[in-house]
RNA sequence: GGUGACGUAGCCAAGUGGUAAGGCAGGGGCCUGCAAAGCCCUCAUUCGGCGGUUCGACUCCGCCCGUCACCUCCA
């Protein structure tokens, strides 16, 4: 039996206990990149909840079948794509590898599923015909329309009364026309100069939300577990996808949907007129390490705003390095014959701690907290009587779970013996000190510190890795 | 105008009725030839403000102040 975990559902606005429509087995949709310039840290904060989500499910028993779409098609794409005189594929088959390259620097584990828009235009195309069945939809200059007045539902995910949507000056930014301002287009009547398919709905492309419901049907099935996306998703995207599946099928169309809080930069929100905009490649280019990006971005709990901040990124960076420096001194410390300095009960109380943390609504703070109170135990013990072998064992389970959860564990570096001149240099200082020379010792010392290796002087001897 | 979130130390953040986890930064100390790493001590009589409920509130209720988000294509 999977672990038991809760989670804060947007639809119903409480937390429950989660369970998938099929014992042992989570579907789950994330709303992924509009794939039109490289993701920024914003994007990459709400991936990194998916990611997280997946492991944690993973971790505590579940098989998961995930689906992350790539929108290739809409405006932005659009645009670009002329802008630069090249397709829309090869536009945007950029941005995707772009997007991969970013995921795996993150170390995200892969989704099941990477469906493009415009791989699934017969399974929309199908979509809007079942909806025009069931006389939810109408036509108008070629294009057609949600009828929302059709859906008793509508608003129900958002809170939001149709009635009151405000008939302001963001209402119809749409060029097309509709009956009503507050229904949405599902496919788009072909203008020049863009990308268009011939279908029985007449030449045209699907509106945005369309392919999040066909994608998620078509690989997951009408109904299903989670589906997530970020806070600004929920209206009116997810509330018109919802309308658009429910109507179609007539079935609850998805379970529990959570939403990831934004993420903001110094306090504002992130926006290039501000100049606090940053993609990822932004920050690694400035020589910021990708795991302290990702220890950053998960630190915080999804549900609330996530205030990045370069101090915080060092933070991230020295939390990183904490955890790293204690495995190192845990490898290059000999194993305990015997003692209680730190005992498998509490290797377990730490488990039971970090999971509790993630049971709940996936709090990562409180899941890291608990880690570190663990690196305290760990160096005390280390400075104590040492750890056994038997404990040594628990302690390596749990950091392999950690980092299965999370992903935020320190590749162990540079074993012993893997770079024959600087061990010969670090031989050569030994050797120095032995015979009290300091001062070729130091210069040892500085040598290797000039090229970026740290050296530190055990009682079980020097070792040496490379600065992070 | 509508809907929703949030306000805990210099920064990040856990805690949501029983008297403030953890991390970063800072100060002092131990260890070290000196470092590095690590450890120890220290760092919020107090949780935006004011009332109320309660034996007891950061935690529940009310009001106020402040910050922020969404309201048709922004993760």
């Amino acid at each position: 039996m999977p672990r038991e975990i809760r989670f804060l559902n947007t639809m119903t606005r409480r937390v429950e206990v989660f369970h998938p429509l099929e014992t042992g087995h989570v579907r789950m949709y994330n709303c992924g990149p509009t794939v039109y310039n490289f993701v920024h840290i914003g994007n990459l904060r709400t991936f990194l909840f998916e990611d997280v989500l997946r492991r944690t499910l993973q971790a505590f028993g579940y098989r998961v079948t995930q689906v992350m779409n790539l929108t290739d098609i809409d405006d932005k794409t659009i645009k670009g794509a002329a802008a630069e005189g090249v397709s829309l594929r090869e536009f945007t088959d950029r941005y995707i590898a772009a997007f991969f390259q970013d995921i795996d620097a993150l170390r995200f584990q892969r989704a099941e599923h990477y469906p493009r828009a415009t791989d699934f235009i017969p399974q929309q195309v199908e979509l809007v015909e079942k909806l025009t069945e069931r006389g939810h939809t109408y036509v108008q200059d070629g294009s057609t329309y949600f009828r929302i007045a059709t859906f008793r539902d509508y608003g129900k995910l958002s809170g939001i009364d149709v009635d009151q949507v405000r008939a302001g000056a963001r209402v119809d930014a749409d060029e097309y026309e509709k009956e009503d301002v507050r229904d949405f287009v599902l496919w788009k009547a072909s203008k020049p100069g863009e990308p268009s398919w011939e279908t029985v709905l007449g030449a045209g492309r699907p509106g945005w939300h369309l392919e999040c419901s066909a994608m998620a049907m078509a690989l997951l099935g009408e109904s299903f577990d989670i589906h997530t996306g970020a806070v600004d998703n929920i209206f009116p995207h997810h509330e018109n996808e919802i309308a658009q599946s429910e109507g179609a099928t007539g079935r609850p169309f998805v379970h529990t949907w959570l939403h990831a809080e934004h993420l903001i930069v110094e306090g504002q929100k992130m926006a290039k007129s501000l100049g606090n905009f940053f993609t990822l490649r932004d920050l690694l280019e400035r020589g910021h390490d990708p795991l302290a990006i990702r220890y950053l971005l998960i630190s915080v709990p999804y549900r609330q705003k996530l205030n990045f901040t370069f101090d915080g990124l060092h933070a991230a960076a020295a939390g990183v390095e904490r955890i790293g420096n204690t495995l190192r001194r845990l490898a290059h410390t000999p194993p305990a014959a015997s003692g209680e300095a730190l005992v498998a009960s509490e290797v377990d109380a730490f488990v039971e701690e970090f999971d509790g943390g993630l049971a709940d609504d996936l709090n990562t703070a409180r899941a890291l907290g608990a880690l570190h109170t663990l690196l305290t135990r760990v160096n005390q013990a280390l400075d104590g009587g040492g750890i056994t072998t038997d404990v040594r064992d628990r302690l390596a389970a749990a950091i392999a779970h950690v980092d299965g959860v999370l992903g935020i564990v320190p590749r162990s570096q540079s074993p012993a013996g893997s770079d024959a001149e600087i061990d010969a240099l670090v031989a050569e200082r030994t050797a120095a000190r032995r015979s009290r020379d300091f001062a070729r010792a130091d210069e040892i010392r500085t040598e290797l510190t000039e090229r970026g290796i740290v050296l530190e002087d055990t009682p079980h001897g020097t070792v040496w890795h490379r600065a992070g």
